[in-house]
RNA sequence: GGGCAGGUACCCAAGCGGCCAAAGGGGACUGACUGUAAAUCAGUUGUCAGACGACUUCGGGGGUUCGAAUCCCUCCCUGCCCA
């Protein structure tokens, strides 16, 4: 892909409503948002391979500081010619900052305003994580989007989501100052849980730093739906309109729908690939589909009759059931490429609505439309 | 023909007088999964009932006992060994 626009710049395209249709320039290849992005934690999205990812349609992915870090080693994944090279995806790619793991994971037994101080889920030895150490990380790894450390509180808790957020803050500012790279775009990160006025305050304070595009954290964490929402309404507005707003770990279809019509141009999500890997699929049209279930045993439709991904293009409910009882390594493949698809394909159906300007008409039976 | 070991729910398999509608696996069925410690996890699995509970089960038949999957008799079947 060549790169004709200044890398980093996003270009607002259209708008319906406050949905957004733009173009965001990396040094891999530009991203026509709304865009989803699989999960590939360990450098693999799970199951698929790098040829599979462009035939779906992928352009951007998602790749894990954390487990980087942990296994094979930031410096091992340098010296092998940075992340494009080792896992042979030279489209633009993203890192986690660690920080939701290292959290996530449960045993960061240090957590102090310096750093986290963690064990590893591998054999449990000791490790520490700073702001600093994060970019450092990340700078070997080499993404073209790098994400700001940042601690994810529980939502509901308002005094943990107050001090979550000072700390996000201040890591941030860390974060821009050890950053050394000019090819590569930070994105700091909104928190606040559930609380307007914190994320108010969270989305003032990234907005006014320096950085090429914002993310938005601690969402799809345990709040409900309608809280979500309530949360991106009250960022929406606050964040500037030229750069991305990348919503982090959320990626249902409804979910896609929702983030857009709430200004929300990037999505990430590992449940494409996990329910594909857990035998579920999700359907475009009509809802969720679960395909173990018996009364598909010798249904000979595809997953989804409206679908143009390689699996409903040449596969039977029936076969595909028949992998996944069988504990099949394929149907993790089969049925990740056809969620993956699902949401790639919706991402761009949703952008073209925005640039058309049908919007809310295309998508009225997912929308749930913002106060 | 003789000897030995067995026959338990869809399958394998524990139990060897009451706490047994019967452990544990497997299979089957159902559900969950949102910046991936996940090809993971949870529930159900004799019948009827929402639950209490009721009813029919441990190769067949017959006994012993207040009470049997468990003890006795007998028949049938399976595996292994010896002739």
């Amino acid at each position: 892909m060549t790169d004709t626009t200044q890398p980093f710049t996003y270009t607002l395209e259209a708008q319906d409503g406050r949905a957004r249709a733009g173009r965001f320039s990396t040094p891999h290849g530009d991203l026509l948002t709304p865009v989803f992005a699989p999960v590939g934690t360990a450098a693999t999205v799970k199951a698929i391979t790098p040829a599979q990812l462009t035939e779906i349609g992928a352009s951007l992915v998602l790749s894990n500081t954390y487990h980087l870090y942990l296994r094979p080693g930031d410096e091992l994944v340098a010296e092998m010619g940075g992340l494009h090279e080792f896992m042979q995806w030279h489209g633009p790619m993203l890192t986690d900052s660690g920080g939701f793991q290292v959290f996530s994971l449960g045993d960061s037994s240090n957590i102090s305003d310096e750093g986290v101080t963690f064990r590893s889920h591998i054999d449990g030895s000791t490790h520490h994580f700073t702001p600093e150490s994060s970019v450092k990380i990340q700078e070997n790894l080499g993404a073209d989007i790098i994400m700001a450390f940042d601690e994810c509180a529980d939502p509901y808790d308002y005094d943990y989501s107050l001090k979550a957020m000072h700390r996000t803050h201040a890591w941030l500012e860390r974060c821009l100052q050890a950053k050394s790279r000019a090819d590569q775009a930070l994105f700091g990160i909104v928190q606040g849980g559930i609380h307007p006025d914190l994320r108010r305050q969270s989305a003032e304070f990234v907005a006014s730093m320096d950085t090429p595009g914002i993310a938005i954290g601690g969402l799809s964490v345990g709040e409900t739906k309608a809280e979500m929402h309530a949360a991106l309404e009250v960022v929406d507005p606050i964040l500037p309109e030229n750069k991305p707003r990348y919503l982090m770990g959320v990626g249902t279809p409804e979910d896609l729908v929702n983030g857009v019509a709430r200004g929300v141009d990037i999505f990430d999500c590992v449940l494409p690939t996990r329910l594909g890997r857990n035998n579920a699929a999700m359907l475009r049209s009509g809802g969720r589909l679960n395909l173990k279930n018996a009364p598909f045993a010798n249904d000979p439709n595809p997953i989804d009759a409206h679908c143009t991904c390689y699996t409903c293009r040449t596969f039977t409910r029936a076969y595909l059931r028949h992998l996944i009882i069988s504990k099949e390594m394929l149907s993790a493949t089969l049925l990740s490429i056809h969620n993956l698809h699902t949401l790639i394909q919706l991402a761009k159906d949703i952008r073209q609505s925005v640039q058309a300007g049908t919007f809310e008409d295309d998508f009225a039976d997912l929308l749930v439309k913002p106060e």
